[in-house]
DNA sequence: GGTAAATGTGGGTAATTGTGGGTAAAACAA
DNA sequence: TTGTTTTACCCACAATTACCCACATTTACC
Protein backbone atom coordinates (compact mmCIF):
# COMPACT_ATOMS: atom_id res chain seq x y z
CA UNK A 1 0.00 0.00 0.00
CA UNK A 2 1.13 3.44 -0.83
CA UNK A 3 0.96 6.62 1.60
CA UNK A 4 2.24 9.49 2.18
CA UNK A 5 2.71 12.96 0.30
CA UNK A 6 5.75 14.66 -1.84
CA UNK A 7 6.08 18.35 -3.80
CA UNK A 8 8.04 17.56 -7.12
CA UNK A 9 8.42 19.87 -9.72
CA UNK A 10 7.55 19.41 -13.84
CA UNK A 11 10.47 19.69 -15.74
CA UNK A 12 10.19 21.74 -19.09
CA UNK A 13 9.90 18.36 -21.31
CA UNK A 14 6.96 17.12 -18.97
CA UNK A 15 9.23 15.01 -17.00
CA UNK A 16 8.32 14.41 -13.35
CA UNK A 17 10.48 12.35 -10.45
CA UNK A 18 8.78 9.89 -8.52
CA UNK A 19 9.95 10.12 -4.82
CA UNK A 20 13.05 7.55 -3.84
CA UNK A 21 11.30 6.23 -1.33
CA UNK A 22 8.79 4.39 -3.86
CA UNK A 23 11.67 3.39 -6.86
CA UNK A 24 12.70 -0.11 -5.29
CA UNK A 25 9.07 -1.40 -4.99
CA UNK A 26 7.90 0.15 -8.13
CA UNK A 27 10.64 -1.08 -9.97
CA UNK A 28 10.49 -4.47 -8.43
CA UNK A 29 6.97 -5.32 -8.09
CA UNK A 30 6.48 -4.70 -11.68
CA UNK A 31 10.06 -4.06 -13.32
CA UNK A 32 9.62 -0.13 -13.60
CA UNK A 33 6.46 -0.36 -15.83
CA UNK A 34 3.53 1.64 -14.40
CA UNK A 35 -0.06 2.75 -16.10
CA UNK A 36 -0.36 6.70 -16.12
CA UNK A 37 -4.40 7.44 -16.25
CA UNK A 38 -6.91 10.67 -15.40
CA UNK A 39 -9.02 10.22 -12.26
CA UNK A 40 -12.40 11.05 -13.81
CA UNK A 41 -13.33 12.08 -10.37
CA UNK A 42 -11.01 15.47 -10.11
CA UNK A 43 -8.56 17.03 -12.80
CA UNK A 44 -5.80 14.89 -11.04
CA UNK A 45 -3.90 11.83 -12.33
CA UNK A 46 -3.72 8.19 -11.09
CA UNK A 47 -0.34 6.29 -11.50
CA UNK A 48 -0.59 2.63 -11.30
CA UNK A 49 2.33 -0.31 -11.23
CA UNK A 50 1.44 -2.07 -13.85
CA UNK A 51 -0.03 -5.33 -11.93
CA UNK A 52 -2.83 -3.15 -10.11
CA UNK A 53 -3.80 -1.47 -13.31
CA UNK A 54 -4.35 -4.98 -15.06
CA UNK A 55 -6.73 -5.85 -12.19
CA UNK A 56 -8.59 -2.54 -12.86
CA UNK A 57 -8.89 -3.10 -16.41
CA UNK A 58 -10.58 -6.44 -15.44
CA UNK A 59 -12.77 -5.04 -13.60
CA UNK A 60 -13.68 -1.73 -16.25
CA UNK A 61 -13.63 -4.60 -18.98
CA UNK A 62 -16.67 -5.93 -17.21
CA UNK A 63 -18.92 -3.09 -17.17
CA UNK A 64 -21.83 -2.73 -19.66
CA UNK A 65 -21.62 -0.91 -22.68
CA UNK A 66 -25.41 0.02 -22.05
CA UNK A 67 -24.60 1.32 -19.04
CA UNK A 68 -24.27 5.21 -19.50
CA UNK A 69 -22.15 6.30 -16.85
CA UNK A 70 -20.12 2.84 -17.11
CA UNK A 71 -19.64 3.25 -20.68
CA UNK A 72 -18.04 6.43 -20.18
CA UNK A 73 -15.75 5.71 -16.96
CA UNK A 74 -14.20 2.76 -18.96
CA UNK A 75 -13.73 5.02 -21.69
CA UNK A 76 -11.90 7.54 -20.29
CA UNK A 77 -9.88 5.42 -18.26
CA UNK A 78 -8.64 3.50 -20.53
CA UNK A 79 -8.67 5.42 -23.12
CA UNK A 80 -5.98 8.12 -21.21
CA UNK A 81 -4.31 5.06 -19.58
CA UNK A 82 -0.68 5.36 -20.95
CA UNK A 83 2.23 2.93 -19.68
CA UNK A 84 5.43 4.74 -18.91
CA UNK A 85 8.68 3.43 -17.53
CA UNK A 86 10.90 5.17 -15.12
CA UNK A 87 14.04 6.40 -16.54
CA UNK A 88 17.42 6.10 -15.23
CA UNK A 89 16.59 9.06 -12.42
CA UNK A 90 13.65 7.57 -11.70
CA UNK A 91 11.44 9.89 -13.52
CA UNK A 92 8.21 9.27 -15.15
CA UNK A 93 7.20 11.90 -18.69
CA UNK A 94 3.67 12.57 -18.76
CA UNK A 95 2.06 12.90 -21.78
CA UNK A 96 0.68 16.45 -22.79
CA UNK A 97 -2.30 15.55 -22.67
CA UNK A 98 -2.67 14.27 -19.25
CA UNK A 99 -0.19 17.38 -17.99
CA UNK A 100 -3.50 19.79 -19.49
CA UNK A 101 -5.91 17.60 -18.10
CA UNK A 102 -4.92 18.24 -14.80
CA UNK A 103 -3.20 21.39 -15.40
CA UNK A 104 0.28 20.59 -14.34
CA UNK A 105 2.03 23.76 -14.48
CA UNK A 106 5.65 23.25 -12.92
CA UNK A 107 4.89 22.47 -8.53
CA UNK A 108 3.14 18.84 -9.08
CA UNK A 109 2.38 16.65 -5.53
CA UNK A 110 1.91 13.20 -5.28
CA UNK A 111 0.04 11.32 -2.60
CA UNK A 112 0.18 8.08 -2.01
CA UNK A 113 -3.64 6.32 -2.43
CA UNK A 114 -3.17 2.06 -1.43
CA UNK A 115 -2.82 0.75 -4.97
CA UNK A 116 -1.74 3.79 -6.84
CA UNK A 117 -0.62 7.70 -6.64
CA UNK A 118 -2.50 10.72 -7.16
CA UNK A 119 -1.07 13.73 -8.74
CA UNK A 120 -2.08 16.94 -8.61
CA UNK A 121 -1.00 20.67 -9.88
CA UNK A 122 0.45 21.77 -6.17
CA UNK A 123 -1.64 24.92 -6.66
CA UNK A 124 -5.18 23.04 -7.50
CA UNK A 125 -4.67 20.41 -4.40
CA UNK A 126 -3.79 23.19 -1.93
CA UNK A 127 -7.51 24.70 -2.98
CA UNK A 128 -9.23 21.74 -3.25
CA UNK A 129 -7.97 20.09 -0.03
CA UNK A 130 -8.97 23.43 1.90
CA UNK A 131 -12.56 23.61 0.53
CA UNK A 132 -13.06 19.76 1.53
CA UNK A 133 -11.67 19.75 4.90
CA UNK A 134 -14.33 22.39 5.40
CA UNK A 135 -17.29 20.30 4.26
CA UNK A 136 -16.24 17.07 5.84
CA UNK A 137 -16.73 18.37 9.33
CA UNK A 138 -19.63 19.63 8.59
CA UNK A 139 -22.38 16.75 9.12
CA UNK A 140 -25.45 17.76 7.41
CA UNK A 141 -25.95 16.99 4.03
CA UNK A 142 -26.06 13.33 2.78
CA UNK A 143 -23.84 11.02 4.25
CA UNK A 144 -23.79 7.07 3.40
CA UNK A 145 -24.65 4.67 6.10
CA UNK A 146 -20.57 3.02 5.36
CA UNK A 147 -19.21 6.45 6.44
CA UNK A 148 -21.57 7.15 9.38
CA UNK A 149 -20.64 4.02 10.76
CA UNK A 150 -16.81 4.45 10.36
CA UNK A 151 -14.15 5.04 13.36
CA UNK A 152 -10.98 6.32 12.44
CA UNK B 1 -5.70 -5.09 -24.17
CA UNK B 2 -4.89 -1.94 -26.37
CA UNK B 3 -5.50 1.69 -24.06
CA UNK B 4 -4.03 5.03 -24.62
CA UNK B 5 -4.24 8.00 -26.36
CA UNK B 6 -3.07 10.08 -29.01
CA UNK B 7 -3.40 12.94 -31.16
CA UNK B 8 -2.89 12.27 -34.88
CA UNK B 9 -3.83 13.73 -38.28
CA UNK B 10 -5.79 12.90 -41.00
CA UNK B 11 -4.05 13.86 -44.12
CA UNK B 12 -5.34 15.21 -47.35
CA UNK B 13 -5.59 11.69 -48.48
CA UNK B 14 -7.51 10.55 -45.72
CA UNK B 15 -4.74 8.59 -44.06
CA UNK B 16 -3.93 8.55 -40.25
CA UNK B 17 -1.35 6.77 -38.97
CA UNK B 18 -1.79 4.37 -36.15
CA UNK B 19 0.86 5.31 -32.92
CA UNK B 20 4.07 3.26 -33.49
CA UNK B 21 3.83 1.61 -29.97
CA UNK B 22 0.50 -0.87 -31.54
CA UNK B 23 2.49 -1.79 -34.85
CA UNK B 24 4.13 -4.65 -34.22
CA UNK B 25 1.49 -6.22 -32.34
CA UNK B 26 -1.27 -5.26 -35.04
CA UNK B 27 1.21 -6.71 -37.86
CA UNK B 28 1.89 -9.76 -35.37
CA UNK B 29 -1.61 -10.43 -34.44
CA UNK B 30 -3.10 -10.28 -37.33
CA UNK B 31 -0.63 -9.68 -40.71
CA UNK B 32 -1.59 -5.89 -40.46
CA UNK B 33 -5.32 -6.97 -41.41
CA UNK B 34 -7.54 -4.35 -39.99
CA UNK B 35 -11.11 -3.59 -40.11
CA UNK B 36 -13.10 0.04 -39.42
CA UNK B 37 -16.40 0.63 -38.97
CA UNK B 38 -18.43 2.94 -37.36
CA UNK B 39 -19.29 3.16 -33.54
CA UNK B 40 -23.35 2.96 -33.44
CA UNK B 41 -23.33 4.93 -30.10
CA UNK B 42 -21.16 7.96 -30.67
CA UNK B 43 -20.04 9.66 -33.91
CA UNK B 44 -17.07 7.83 -33.91
CA UNK B 45 -15.00 5.14 -35.79
CA UNK B 46 -13.83 1.52 -34.24
CA UNK B 47 -10.76 0.07 -35.24
CA UNK B 48 -10.76 -3.61 -34.85
CA UNK B 49 -7.73 -6.07 -35.28
CA UNK B 50 -9.44 -8.67 -38.25
CA UNK B 51 -9.30 -11.61 -35.41
CA UNK B 52 -11.68 -9.69 -32.85
CA UNK B 53 -13.60 -8.33 -35.47
CA UNK B 54 -14.10 -11.98 -36.46
CA UNK B 55 -15.46 -12.70 -33.19
CA UNK B 56 -17.68 -9.59 -33.13
CA UNK B 57 -19.05 -10.37 -36.48
CA UNK B 58 -20.42 -14.37 -35.12
CA UNK B 59 -21.89 -12.11 -32.04
CA UNK B 60 -23.63 -9.96 -34.04
CA UNK B 61 -25.19 -12.67 -36.55
CA UNK B 62 -26.71 -13.89 -32.76
CA UNK B 63 -28.36 -11.01 -32.43
CA UNK B 64 -32.63 -12.05 -33.46
CA UNK B 65 -33.52 -9.32 -36.51
CA UNK B 66 -37.08 -8.90 -34.20
CA UNK B 67 -35.51 -6.57 -31.63
CA UNK B 68 -34.76 -3.16 -33.48
CA UNK B 69 -32.03 -2.10 -31.76
CA UNK B 70 -30.11 -5.34 -32.52
CA UNK B 71 -30.98 -5.14 -36.38
CA UNK B 72 -29.96 -1.91 -36.56
CA UNK B 73 -26.60 -2.70 -34.81
CA UNK B 74 -26.27 -5.32 -36.70
CA UNK B 75 -27.01 -3.34 -40.00
CA UNK B 76 -24.82 -0.42 -39.20
CA UNK B 77 -21.27 -2.22 -37.96
CA UNK B 78 -21.41 -4.73 -40.45
CA UNK B 79 -22.41 -2.51 -43.50
CA UNK B 80 -20.39 0.23 -43.12
CA UNK B 81 -16.93 -2.26 -41.82
CA UNK B 82 -14.04 -1.96 -44.23
CA UNK B 83 -11.01 -3.77 -44.47
CA UNK B 84 -7.93 -2.01 -44.26
CA UNK B 85 -3.83 -2.58 -44.47
CA UNK B 86 -1.37 -0.64 -42.57
CA UNK B 87 0.75 0.96 -45.21
CA UNK B 88 4.98 0.64 -45.28
CA UNK B 89 4.55 3.95 -42.40
CA UNK B 90 2.02 2.56 -40.40
CA UNK B 91 -1.08 3.99 -41.92
CA UNK B 92 -4.58 3.03 -42.74
CA UNK B 93 -7.05 5.16 -45.48
CA UNK B 94 -10.24 6.37 -44.04
CA UNK B 95 -13.15 5.29 -46.39
CA UNK B 96 -14.59 9.17 -47.28
CA UNK B 97 -18.08 7.71 -46.28
CA UNK B 98 -16.54 7.11 -42.40
CA UNK B 99 -14.30 10.24 -42.70
CA UNK B 100 -18.34 11.96 -43.06
CA UNK B 101 -19.65 10.11 -40.68
CA UNK B 102 -17.21 10.72 -37.88
CA UNK B 103 -16.65 14.20 -38.88
CA UNK B 104 -13.39 14.08 -39.21
CA UNK B 105 -11.57 16.88 -40.26
CA UNK B 106 -7.40 17.49 -39.92
CA UNK B 107 -7.19 16.37 -36.62
CA UNK B 108 -8.16 13.39 -34.72
CA UNK B 109 -7.46 11.27 -31.44
CA UNK B 110 -6.80 7.41 -31.41
CA UNK B 111 -8.21 5.66 -27.88
CA UNK B 112 -7.26 2.26 -27.34
CA UNK B 113 -10.26 0.50 -25.65
CA UNK B 114 -9.56 -2.97 -24.80
CA UNK B 115 -9.71 -5.24 -28.03
CA UNK B 116 -10.34 -2.38 -30.60
CA UNK B 117 -9.25 1.55 -30.87
CA UNK B 118 -11.37 4.51 -30.82
CA UNK B 119 -10.95 7.40 -32.83
CA UNK B 120 -12.75 10.76 -32.91
CA UNK B 121 -12.15 14.42 -34.45
CA UNK B 122 -10.46 15.87 -32.17
CA UNK B 123 -12.79 19.06 -31.44
CA UNK B 124 -15.92 16.50 -30.91
CA UNK B 125 -13.59 14.56 -28.56
CA UNK B 126 -13.10 17.37 -26.28
CA UNK B 127 -16.28 18.69 -26.14
CA UNK B 128 -18.26 15.26 -25.26
CA UNK B 129 -15.32 13.96 -23.08
CA UNK B 130 -15.63 18.14 -20.89
CA UNK B 131 -19.37 16.96 -20.94
CA UNK B 132 -18.90 13.46 -19.80
CA UNK B 133 -16.95 14.35 -17.41
CA UNK B 134 -18.99 16.69 -15.50
CA UNK B 135 -21.78 13.90 -15.26
CA UNK B 136 -19.19 11.00 -13.67
CA UNK B 137 -18.40 13.20 -10.54
CA UNK B 138 -22.07 14.33 -10.27
CA UNK B 139 -23.21 11.66 -8.23
CA UNK B 140 -26.63 12.97 -7.78
CA UNK B 141 -28.59 10.93 -10.22
CA UNK B 142 -28.99 7.83 -11.28
CA UNK B 143 -25.81 5.09 -10.40
CA UNK B 144 -25.96 1.75 -11.27
CA UNK B 145 -25.24 -0.66 -8.59
CA UNK B 146 -22.18 -2.18 -10.76
CA UNK B 147 -20.16 1.43 -10.54
CA UNK B 148 -21.67 2.35 -6.73
CA UNK B 149 -19.34 -1.54 -5.57
CA UNK B 150 -16.23 -0.16 -7.66
CA UNK B 151 -13.10 0.70 -6.36
CA UNK B 152 -10.32 2.22 -9.24
C1' DG C 1 28.78 20.96 12.12
C1' DG C 2 31.29 18.97 8.28
C1' DT C 3 31.69 15.51 4.82
C1' DA C 4 29.94 12.17 1.70
C1' DA C 5 26.27 10.02 -0.38
C1' DA C 6 21.83 10.16 -2.36
C1' DT C 7 18.33 12.69 -4.59
C1' DG C 8 16.08 16.19 -7.41
C1' DT C 9 16.54 18.97 -11.50
C1' DG C 10 18.04 20.57 -15.94
C1' DG C 11 19.69 20.12 -20.56
C1' DG C 12 22.26 18.05 -24.96
C1' DT C 13 22.21 14.58 -28.54
C1' DA C 14 20.84 10.85 -31.37
C1' DA C 15 17.26 7.87 -32.74
C1' DT C 16 12.53 7.23 -33.54
C1' DT C 17 8.14 8.68 -35.04
C1' DG C 18 4.60 11.65 -37.25
C1' DT C 19 3.43 14.12 -41.32
C1' DG C 20 3.36 15.76 -45.93
C1' DG C 21 3.82 15.22 -50.68
C1' DG C 22 5.46 13.09 -55.41
C1' DT C 23 4.82 9.50 -58.60
C1' DA C 24 3.28 5.21 -60.48
C1' DA C 25 -0.13 1.64 -60.60
C1' DA C 26 -4.89 0.39 -60.34
C1' DA C 27 -9.80 1.09 -60.53
C1' DC C 28 -13.58 3.26 -62.52
C1' DA C 29 -16.43 5.92 -65.84
C1' DA C 30 -17.54 7.62 -70.23
C1' DT D 1 -10.19 2.55 -75.68
C1' DT D 2 -9.25 7.04 -73.23
C1' DG D 3 -9.45 10.13 -69.53
C1' DT D 4 -10.20 10.75 -64.65
C1' DT D 5 -10.02 9.53 -60.03
C1' DT D 6 -8.45 6.75 -56.41
C1' DT D 7 -5.14 4.00 -54.04
C1' DA D 8 -0.43 2.14 -53.04
C1' DC D 9 4.31 2.88 -52.49
C1' DC D 10 8.25 5.69 -51.95
C1' DC D 11 11.13 9.44 -50.09
C1' DA D 12 12.10 13.50 -47.10
C1' DC D 13 11.63 16.70 -43.48
C1' DA D 14 10.10 18.20 -38.80
C1' DA D 15 8.90 17.20 -34.24
C1' DT D 16 9.08 14.33 -30.44
C1' DT D 17 11.05 11.12 -27.40
C1' DA D 18 14.60 8.15 -25.15
C1' DC D 19 18.94 8.06 -23.37
C1' DC D 20 22.87 10.05 -21.45
C1' DC D 21 25.60 13.22 -18.60
C1' DA D 22 26.19 17.14 -15.29
C1' DC D 23 25.22 20.02 -11.53
C1' DA D 24 22.70 21.74 -7.39
C1' DT D 25 20.39 20.59 -3.41
C1' DT D 26 19.09 17.82 0.27
C1' DT D 27 19.70 14.14 3.44
C1' DA D 28 22.29 10.87 6.24
C1' DC D 29 26.12 9.84 8.97
C1' DC D 30 30.24 10.46 11.53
Amino acid sequence: MFRGFSTLSVDSKGRLAVPSRYRERLSSETGGCLVLTLNPMDRSLWLYPLVEWEYIETKLAELSDFDKQGRRTKQMMRGYASDCQLDAQGRILVPQELRDYAQLTKQAVILGQGNKFEIWDEKAWREQRDQWLEQIGDDSGETSDALKSLSL
